[in-house]
RNA sequence: GCGGCCGUAGCUCAGGUGGUUAGAGCACCAGACUGUGGCUCUGGGGGUCGCGGGUUCAAGUCCCGUCGGCCGCCCCA
């Protein structure tokens, strides 16, 4: 009989690795707290119907990587694949007023092929800032996502592109698609995405390095192009590594305006976008809200992870040993006497000679060992030793 | 979903052309050192060789399938 293990792509997260997670997650927190954001949760089990109206029908996402299935009352429902559409129809569904800043943390899931920092199971912490507009409120976005991973200490590249409004998006789709018809030279894909989304052929590694298509500022409006290039100039006065990319595309439908992603330099290209995001102004409306302009982003905790390179700091740990086996008891006492003052501490409960103990406590870095013996048992006292001099003290309780 | 590399102890890996009870280092446990950790020495526990078939007198080694990991695509955080 074979042991049962994880399924593809999903993992155990434990130790460390978690310990890091947490301080993601804590950093990102503090971070947005300084923005005004307040914290949602949202199921992780959606209606298909959510996911198909608001990252749209033809991406892959939807086509073939969503974990979808029916529930017992025949219901299509779905694993969360990413965090926008459940807010923002959780802001609907609760009538919220707007503008509202909602963040988010919690795992994400899409049936892809799994590798190095891309799994089945990931995790995002997500940021949505809806009702508002506006280029302050794009470079604020933009600035809110990178200040976390500043402060976490990541080496960061901002890349930013503007689709324009969505009726300048539709006029440069069509444009690209009439641009593309004339060439018999595409990949296969390509030939495929002119059709379906035009926009996706730009940011294909084959060919989107040697076209030279036309330029979506070419399509925008003047407010839209004079916008772009105050999001830009802004970031960059305030210090933000910011670089124009034309052929930054997301993949997702319902990106308008302005879009960014942010890479981490320390990571291989493939798997270098850490967090990435934009300004998304139809949503709110296509889920059935009233038209409401909105911004968003979601960062990759697991790659973040990664590249993650400060410690986690705990504070230091008492480790209690005995001489014989009769002092157990005294030693739970001082145990927990010490956890009622606030200390970390442990011991071991399992009959361990004194020199087990003490190695034990040398293994799990204890700072401090509290030895219990006849001799402290009879006076009240526990004997306090520090492990990096070796100096010796008497306590009493 | 497509292509490639890989899968031996908890971890990192040895195990020429198939040949007796599968090894090392680290980690773990114990003792030397019965009221004191790190260093050293000695001993010990731990492996259905990912799983399932096949070829063979004989398979960790060869073949097929399958599961899983990694890398490149697709796509994406």
């Amino acid at each position: 009989m074979g042991r049962i293990t994880t399924l593809r792509g999903f993992r155990d997260i434990y130790g460390e690795e978690w310990e890091k997670f947490w301080k993601v997650y804590e950093v990102f927190r503090e971070v947005l707290d300084l923005f005004n954001f307040t914290w949602i949760e949202t199921p992780i089990l959606e209606r298909l119907e959510l996911f198909v109206r608001s990252v749209g029908e033809e991406t892959d996402i939807v086509q073939k990587q969503m974990f979808a299935f029916k529930d017992r009352g025949g219901r299509e429902v779905v694993m969360r694949p990413e965090g926008t559409a459940g807010v923002v129809r959780a802001f609907i569904e609760h009538g919220m007023a707007p503008p509202k800043k909602l963040a988010y943390f919690g795992p994400m899931f899409r049936a892809e092929r799994p590798q190095k920092g891309r799994y089945r199971q990931f995790y995002q912490i997500g940021a949505e800032f809806i009702g508002y507009s506006g280029y302050l409120s794009d470079v604020e976005g933009i600035w809110s996502a990178y200040l976390p991973l500043k402060t976490l200490g990541i080496d960061v590249e901002v890349l930013v592109n503007t689709l324009g409004g969505a009726e300048t998006k539709r006029r440069y789709s069509r444009a690209l698609r009439e641009y593309l018809t004339d060439r018999d030279d595409l990949c296969d894909d390509c030939k495929r995405r002119r059709e379906t989304n035009p926009l996706r052929v730009l940011d294909c590694k084959i060919d989107g390095p040697r076209l030279n298509p036309p330029d979506i500022l070419d399509f925008t409006t003047d407010e839209e192009r004079e916008n772009f290039r105050k999001t830009l100039e802004k970031l960059k006065e305030m210090g933000v590594p910011v670089r124009r990319d034309p052929n930054l595309v997301r993949g997702l439908d319902y990106y308008t305006g302005v879009v960014f992603e942010i890479k981490a330099k320390e990571l291989e290209a493939a798997q270098s976008t850490v967090l990435a995001g934009g300004r998304y102004d139809t949503l709110v409306a296509d889920l059935g809200g009233k038209p409401t302009p909105a911004f968003g982003w979601a960062a990759g905790v697991d790659r973040i992870v990664l590249v993650y390179g400060g410690g986690i700091e705990r504070r230091p740990l008492y480790f209690v040993v005995r001489t014989s086996e009769d002092l157990k008891e005294y030693a739970f006492f001082v145990l927990n006497k010490l956890r009622e003052e606030g200390k970390r501490a442990d011991m071991l409960y399992e009959k361990r000679s004194l020199r087990a103990q003490m190695r034990y406590a040398n293994k799990v870095g204890a700072r401090w060992v509290v030895i219990v013996g006849e001799e402290e048992y009879g006076k009240g006292m526990y004997r306090l030793k520090d492990m990096e001099t070796g100096e010796e003290s008497l306590i009493s309780l």
